[in-house]
DNA sequence: CGAAAATTTGACATGACTCAACTGGAGTGG
DNA sequence: CCACTCCAGTTGAGTCATGTCAAATTTTCG
């Protein structure tokens, strides 16, 4: 299991010492997941929060009618977990599926909070995520309540180029809110200006 | 200036001892504030995070044509800050604004840093709170890009009955993105059912 | 190669916005 | 206590944004 890139991750936070990096690998399991595989359905529990390694997921929820409404995706250095169900302990209504093959390090809510009790500092560190991922969750409900589809769209392109051209429109679609039809539509629009 | 609410909301999640109490309240400087009176503006600095003793505020984004769009609500026991701009310490551009008269508690940067530092149990207490809001914005994001206005305010309504006989109907159309005047067409719909 | 998925296109339907007008409180000052 | 203003809420007509459905075409990947 190489562990290099993940440490790397956190030492953009705070750098960690030989202890932490060992208790921290002690905790951590690599997966290999093929892509269209899931790591997390509709009615299980979220029993690990994962770093990507390597590849691409997508989370989202399937409404009544069947349709599916993306509200993540993950690349490299990226972390995905359904926070509510992985924290509550209670069936998730989300799925986790992998855009791509990938590699991921789990870790289990039992093995994270030790983590947290031995060495504070991972309280810091995941703190200081996690205000970065409601920061960025704030931006997206303006967007959603203030702005045009294409407004949306062309914001997507370039607040995440790195996934211009690695996922589907039919992705892009279902994380902005609209029909892949319809942007195809703006997609036209924008092109012939 | 009364801080039992603070120490008791924090309880909810760790208990505090009396070291860190005293060294909270050293912090806490006790805010006064009337109705529409702004606690933050475009263009400034968020030099406080808030804790919200009685009263009521909104934060939201005022577009191009000069039209708001509600972010969030922030009532007792709840905070408010925009977190980008106080993190970044770059300008905001946000406005927060009392609802009602209200009281508030109010941190800097500087000494919330200080408070991490000598007592990293607030590192936790402030990862869990972010964690649990981060949780609660995701299902607004779902929402917004699955759902119709109706369901959105019918979704509103259930997650925030304390809010719905205190805030006009044009605060909760501004929150869930609609015109006011939809969301009265809206309603009209919904009571002729 | 062959099947499945992605993309595009068009006709039509519906959701939501705009604008303007009107109504009815809730303050506010004389 | 009245007249006044201001703001929230409602209504309707017209318009624009976006969705739905079906079909044809292209791309991707096993």
């Amino acid at each position: 299991m190489n562990i290099t890139q993940i440490i790397e991750h956190f030492s953009n936070y705070t750098p960690l010492n030989n202890e932490e990096i060992e208790c921290l690998e002690s905790k951590l399991t690599e997966r290999k997941v093929k892509r269209r595989q899931f790591i997390l359905q509709e009615g299980d529990v979220c029993k690990h929060i994962s770093f990507v390694v390597s590849g691409c997921f997508k989370m989202y929820k399937v409404d009544t009618k069947g349709t599916e409404h993306n509200l993540q995706f993950s690349i490299e250095n990226g972390w995905i977990a359904d926070l509510g169900s992985f924290h509550s302990e209670k069936p998730s209504e989300l799925y986790i599926e992998a855009l791509e093959a990938s590699t991921i390090l789990q870790i289990t809510r039992p093995d994270l909070i030790l983590l947290y009790t031995n060495f504070p500092k991972f309280d810091r560190i995941f703190r200081v995520l996690i205000e970065n991922a409601f920061v960025s969750l704030q931006k997206r409900v303006l967007q959603n309540i203030s702005s045009t589809a294409e407004e949306r769209y062309v914001d997507f392109l370039k607040t995440y180029p790195s996934l211009f051209n690695r996922i589907s429109n039919v992705q892009i679609a279902s994380y902005i809110g609209v029909t892949p039809e319809f942007l195809s539509k703006i997609r036209k629009n924008i092109t012939s200006k």
